[in-house]
DNA sequence: TGGTGTTTGTGATACAAAGCACACACGCAC
DNA sequence: GTGCGTGTGTGCTTTGTATCACAAACACCA
């Protein structure tokens, strides 16, 4: 979920995970998804001026138990110190080195219409490091506008531009009625991570991972408690 | 979250519940969450034309196994027939009726920036029937200007409007800094429903139902994968 | 340097969700 | 009405996740 259409949770993400050779195997899914709050709870530690934080502490601001916490990082090391607690800059580096946050991702939007150009202007991707370098359309009456300095270009040209732009991300901010379709020209073009504002449980092969943001499914179960 | 932004994820929405009283005990907050599902798959096969549906096509189209499906829906009760399968008029009618989207609900954003904006003139809320009915921002600069048709009040009317319209959610799009303030502030009015797209974990009190949009989460998480 | 208080890391345990598999209900055809 | 095919509803099993609780590690202080 999700500037509009965002989901989770999850649970209407439908992810498929090839098992990554490196470190720590057979991660659980759910502990992957937490460790970026973790992340944005000590970056917010540290600017505001802590060495060191405990288990503790950083469930107290998540809303979550420290034991939690200290398993889910478990999964990846020793990173704390008893008696003592987490240095914040080291855990933040590490979390971030771990999850592919000490780099910056090539990402491109597809569908530029008012969601799709909502989300190519929305200033909050940048500063993670998530930078959208290509737009495109299946509508070629509006394949060649630019919209925050992107050429909105014709979906036949994405693979193509994939590979130019190193892109490993792809957002779909199509209509449900072409995002299958969109969703398997991308997974065709080889990419393996897709974020999806579309109301649908796309198909996609093994080894791609699709997140849904879909904030009209969040409402429809809240009200379930207020009926 | 998680969705926060968005989801769901979840996992990173943090959700307090009543156990409301009615006819079901118990039900387990992911089944919940997957009823909206179940609807808006319903909604499509019906507008295909189909009268019956098993929950082994159900499945197919949203990649989950059967099982899960009938066992999930035998929380509320019987909805199938053996040898047939459940009827997709009724069974969306029964599943809308759990969920509390047999009738429309009024709606607030709290917020006007560009996101904010963004949200109210999102045009997939209303024929879900969620009303956007008040917009709001603590900037008082900005108050009494118009969007999308709807006049910006100031935060201090809040608890009034929320009587007077009879308000029942709140859509959060103020800035990280403001936001446990706001969320403070809607709970306060006896909100219980809060879409959250603001980039943090809020504490409520047990009761108010949170759930986050946060494309950059979904983002942060997928690149573990491809690492 | 030894003692005390703190907080980690983790096996063991408890809890929750998903999946299996089959008895039973029903539709349909002859 | 009898027999066959299909698909539900659900107890039981398996898998997965969260929590507990405690030994070990370290900081700090006298």
């Amino acid at each position: 979920m999700r500037a509009l259409w965002i989901g989770t949770p999850r649970p209407m993400s439908s992810t498929n995970i090839s098992n990554n050779s490196g470190s720590a195997p057979n991660v659980p899914e759910v502990v992957i998804q937490r460790l970026p709050l973790y992340v944005r709870a000590l970056t917010q530690f540290a600017d505001s001026g802590d060495d060191v934080i405990s288990s503790e502490q950083l469930g107290q601001r998540l809303q979550m138990t420290p034991a939690q916490i200290r398993k889910d990082l478990s999964y990846f090391g020793r990173f704390g110190k008893q008696g003592r607690g987490y240095s914040v800059a080291s855990l933040e580096h590490q979390l971030r080195s771990i999850l592919g946050l000490d780099r910056a991702w090539n990402t491109m939007v597809i569908g530029m219409g008012r969601l799709g150009r909502a989300v190519v202007s929305y200033p909050g991707f940048a500063p993670e490091g998530f930078n959208i370098v290509a737009a495109f359309d299946a509508d070629d009456s509006i394949v060649g506008e630019t919209v925050s300095g992107l050429d909105i270009q014709s979906i036949s040209d994405l693979a193509k531009t994939v590979k130019e732009k190193d892109i490993k991300i792809g957002i779909v901010t199509v209509p449900i009625e072409r995002a299958q379709e969109v969703i398997d020209t991308l997974v065709d073009a080889g990419i393996k991570s897709i974020l999806n504002y579309a109301p649908l449980s796309p198909k996609v092969p093994e080894g791609v991972t699709v997140r849904g943001i879909d904030p009209v499914l969040s409402l429809q179960s809240m009200t379930y408690y207020i009926s």
